[in-house]
DNA sequence: ATTACTATGCACCGAGTAA
DNA sequence: TTTACTCGGTGCATAGTAA
């Protein structure tokens, strides 16, 4: 699937250099970083790097021409030796993977999720048309949702994230009975979408799906300038 | 250099998976655990998973089962679907690489060296013989240091990692005469080697070698319990 | 639909070596 | 000593396919 490879690019807008820096050149990336090429000009050796990366000085020096050649250092060169210095973009690079791992051990109550903006009427538009969910929404969340709602369309890896969600109770919207038909509870969690305030709500007996619906107060579309197939990152608290 | 490998190993004894956790597969950790699957069991495809990566499900699939005879992952097979859930040890793994990255991002006034306890009398040692070192170093540091010195030794790329000591000024001891000899200037810099308050003292005017020296209130080997020979992890303050 | 085998090809590695 | 080339081996990737 070579879709694939396309779609993470087109995630990663601000990324122009990751189809060349793969995970060898990173883990390069970071030892020089953690040797100190990140701040400054670092005087090294391909064999000293080698052997700090418990590789030989040959795939050393490979990487080091690779990894200039993706733009992620800078060398100068004389005659015996080198110094090497990480760029600002290989700077981002490194970053880019923190912030990674930063979400795995300090956003443990957050959710990121990517997907595309779609059209189409969910459930979740259908429910904030019923008052009762509403009154209970605004007491809970602090807002009253504008009436209709942003679809987000995941693909099955970002879907799969939502299991994340079973663990949590969320914020519970009581069912209720009205003219003969009966509603179930409803599940809503905080959220943002850039930096604006958002709710996601989702029937509380479900199995995941590919869409996830997001509820605010102004029409999210218009205040964020979003349009359909934009890619749009969520963060869900829960 | 096979050795190089070797070595590796012995400077990181806290991880016994390292042999068989290459840079490929440690991003496949961090990804799942991006998913979801460091909390709880992820419900996942391996071709989603695949598709996550940017690389196809065969390969995937591949990742998985690497990562599961190394320990990383455990994973329950039903007839259609798998679900995947990272171990303790894949989770210490995950966070060796966090750690590392937060050394690059947030200890940026920290060098972290990893280097073997030695014998042998260095310059800083007959340095720290010499009233007039010491009673600066008494008011500078804020305590008076042990006699001898406790010697580190380094590889060439931990050694390289203080060519960052050149940037910063450190605690500088004045030069003087006595006796007819000259001393130059000293530069100091606070330390810590497993817990204890110490010091790094190196000569102004010098080239960066493969030796540091440490001194301490006390001393060090007894107090600390170290041989010759034994890895030392030491930490600097610039 | 899954997972994962086999076969084949590419990329990375280390040894040897040139400059 | 350096860096970095070529070359041959190996390990990872994908395509095709079985179960």
């Amino acid at each position: 699937m070579l879709l694939a490879r396309f779609r993470n690019l087109f995630f990663l807008p601000s990324n122009p250099m990751a189809q060349f820096m793969n995970p060898i050149l990173i883990e390069t990336l970071k030892r020089i970083a953690l040797l100190g090429g990140a701040k400054r000009e670092l005087e090294i050796s391909s064999s000293a790097l080698g052997s700090s990366l418990g590789v030989s000085q040959q795939a050393a020096s490979k990487r080091l021409i690779d990894m200039e050649k993706a733009g992620a250092v800078r060398r100068g060169m004389s005659v015996k030796r080198q110094r090497v210095k990480i760029t600002e973009s290989g700077i981002r690079e490194l970053r880019r993977e923190y912030l990674e791992y930063r979400r795995i051990f300090e956003d443990r109550n957050r959710i990121y999720l990517s997907g595309k903006a779609a059209s189409g009427v969910g459930e979740g538009r259908y429910y904030m048309s019923q008052n009762e969910y509403l009154e209970q929404f605004g007491k809970a969340l602090g807002f009253e949702p504008y009436h209709g709602t942003l679809n987000i369309d995941l693909d099955d890896a970002e879907a799969s994230k939502l299991q994340s969600l079973d663990a949590s109770e969320g914020i519970v919207l009581r069912g209720f009975s009205s003219g003969g038909r009966t509603f179930g509870d409803v599940k809503c969690f905080k959220a943002k979408i850039k930096g604006a305030e958002c709710a996601v709500i989702i029937p509380k007996r479900t199995h995941y799906r590919h869409m996830v619906e997001v509820v605010a107060a102004k029409r999210l579309r218009e205040t964020l300038g979003i349009k359909d197939g934009d890619i749009l990152e969520l963060m869900i608290e829960i």
